[in-house]
DNA sequence: CGCTTGCGTAAGTGTATGCTTACCGTAAGT
DNA sequence: ACTTACGGTAAGCATACACTTACGCAAGCG
């Protein structure tokens, strides 16, 4: 159950965006910092946070540090709105049906 | 491009389970505040959240409010999830390419 | 060895936000 | 009409949090 985690560090719109350049390949630190309009350790504190909630990962390249997209972690959230959406299809479709109980052949 | 307000107005646990406690079925707001840790104007609070990201619906009946789970707004999250884990496996397989080529064939 | 590059961390600050209590409006029951 | 049920809204508060500047530390380079 570590979707929840992630779908927080995920609610943050700079965080998000980190994520979605890291989502078409690695990359590091000041290489984000220089396309976001915050400082670095700003950056840095928004992949720690990213890195706690499993959504990516870190390794170190000489003095840079590269971080990247966890594909599990993603696939954990895929899978989550996956079986949401499967349910609340359901319940919507019960919903509607019990409705028409109540005026049984009403055409509207 | 909704979703990003979708995916912050989860970020909130207690938001995230009333968003799941809807997703069984309809329910009335007071209904919800008594499953929660929180009074009901908090609920309440919440659900204009869920509302304005587009998330749940509300419907009157008599004097209590009825709110749903909308499922168009669960899809739009389940495709933007579903075409990341795309895009990040194929980046993930990318950067695991270059990383060979630089040792060609390095046992080590 | 200094010096530079690249980042993480600490400390401080302003604002957002989740919660509560109090209040008000609307719909139904008698 | 009076009363009760239900719930949205206002005001206030305490905490969380996103950001900044300042600093420290490890890895390459002259």
């Amino acid at each position: 159950m570590a979707y929840g985690n992630g779908i927080a560090a995920l609610g943050d719109p700079t965080r998000r965006t980190i994520f979605e350049l890291l989502g078409v390949g690695p990359r590091s630190v000041g290489d984000l910092a220089g396309e976001l309009p915050v400082s670095r350790p700003a950056v840095s504190q928004h992949l720690r946070v990213l890195k706690d909630a499993g959504l990516v990962s870190e390794s170190r390249v000489g003095t840079r540090r590269v971080y990247r997209v966890e594909p599990e972690a993603v696939a954990e959230l895929r899978t989550y709105f996956d079986e949401f959406w499967t349910q609340a299809l359901a319940a919507f479709k019960t919903a509607a049906e019990s409705e028409l109980e109540g005026e049984q052949h009403g055409s509207n």
